[in-house]
DNA sequence: GTTGTCTTATGTGTATACAAAAGTATTCGG
DNA sequence: CCGAATACTTTTGTATACACATAAGACAAC
């Protein structure tokens, strides 16, 4: 069933603008994918269409494809959405969970808890990141399959790729944080964490809900944060390059 | 803009899946299609991803493309999907509404009233009720604009008419249920409507998506005892057909 | 009479060639 | 020297021809 062409060539450029390879805004021009793909322009656009309704892509008529590229405005909107999604399966999780999800759901907990103390403790920073970040997606993707509804699942999933292609920018490490902020941050988020997992071992929706509310606003607010000062930071950079070429 | 014969596909093909013209389940050959469009099979095949994306049309690889069918479980998914999104609507709008977003709810609310009102008078039925829907959706869509959510307003808007289309066989006239029940039905949404109007108005957000949220609830419940009639009755359909041949 | 396989036909997937539109560079006039 | 109009280049949109997969029908064997 894999003899689909068109199949390949969207692997293929999703996983390229998922690994930032392809960065926001980069053109995707079909001739040129074509030839890296070694198939023709056809399959190429019929992947384009479809990166398009993941909302990977964005495409022009008669002008062309390009990676996405959000403006703040829109960006607020998808978080918004991804929080009523995300807030609906929390409470739909603690209603409909088995022993089994929860199991799952603790499991992500206590390694996040394990490398949030790990981390802690010690001084180096950057490879304990990326299996903190691991674990608190699977945190969340436990929650949404214990939700029991897939279309939600699946609207869920395509927010958060799409949330991590756009944000590629404001994905930047902090640097202007110290220490001692990292660290009560990432408590913080465990806690929040825990308090949303009680709520659904408990079967308690209405806290699940509202925990797990609690905990994307203020996720998304932190990254709005980022992101305007990444934003700003774009505008400095445009403008102290424009004063080059004018002082030259 | 209007140069590209996708979108002129695209629309032509659209249009006949919302007016029931294809029904659910309908196949759609790209080569007969192109020739009633009078455009040629590239364009169509572009239409019919589009229309994947939309949730419209189902695709499968070396088989063809038809119109979406949903079985109860899917449909069930998209009825929490929807309940989910319209009820943070609700609340945002409580938020973000204006005086004239207000103004535009209550204008809708008032002609839904007009109608109930006139339709429970009156013997007649058919008429009205198309007019009575459309008041309907015009207080939602009111709702989903006065959110201030381009985004969420899209998806719900998409579930919509998504749901308009699935549930095409059982959109049959009730016939099962007396002019007294329906009346008090459609009393009852008028009541549920004048609720959520009320804690909009008051900005009162926790009250919008509880009220929200009871009358989204009632009306699935309603859907899904209708498809599941209408299901299993065309589940007695097939086995009289069976029956018959079994007999001849 | 039923079942299994083979053939055939229809319709999709893909490649390629052509047309048209957008953006870019160039040239001509002021 | 600058601006605007024009020609050109690049890349998309569309049509068509071909290859291939699926499904349906016929035929033979059991």
């Amino acid at each position: 069933m894999r003899s689909v062409n068109s199949d390949v060539a969207y692997e293929f450029i999703r996983k390229r603008i998922l690994s930032g390879e392809y960065p926001p805004g980069h053109a995707l021009m079909t001739e040129l994918l074509a030839g890296d793909i070694k198939v023709s322009r056809t399959p190429v656009r019929d992947a384009l269409r479809k990166l398009e309704a993941d909302g990977l892509v964005a495409i022009r008529a008669h002008v062309g494809a390009s990676v996405k590229k959000m403006e703040l405005k829109e960006f607020r909107e998808m978080c918004d959405l991804r929080l009523a999604l995300e807030t609906h399966a929390a409470g739909l999780a603690a209603i409909n969970r088995t022993e089994g999800d929860l199991h799952e759901i603790q499991f992500a907990l206590e390694a996040m808890r394990r490398l949030t103390e790990h981390y802690c403790a010690s001084d180096d920073e950057q490879p304990w990141l990326t299996d903190l970040a691991r674990e608190d997606v699977r945190f969340h993707i436990a929650i949404m399959s214990a939700a029991k509804n897939d279309l939600i699942k699946k609207e869920i999933l395509r927010l958060h790729l799409l949330n991590r292609v756009v944000s590629g920018p404001a994905r930047t490490p902090p640097a202007t944080m110290s220490k001692a902020e990292s660290d009560a941050r990432r408590r913080a988020v465990l806690v929040m964490h825990e308090n949303i997992y009680a709520a659904i071992a408990r079967s308690d929706a209405a806290a699940a809900k509202r925990e797990m509310e609690f905990h994307l606003q203020e996720l998304i607010d932190y990254s709005l944060r980022l992101m305007a000062r990444a934003e700003s930071g774009v505008a400095v950079r445009e403008l102290t390059t424009e004063e080059l070429a004018y002082g030259a």
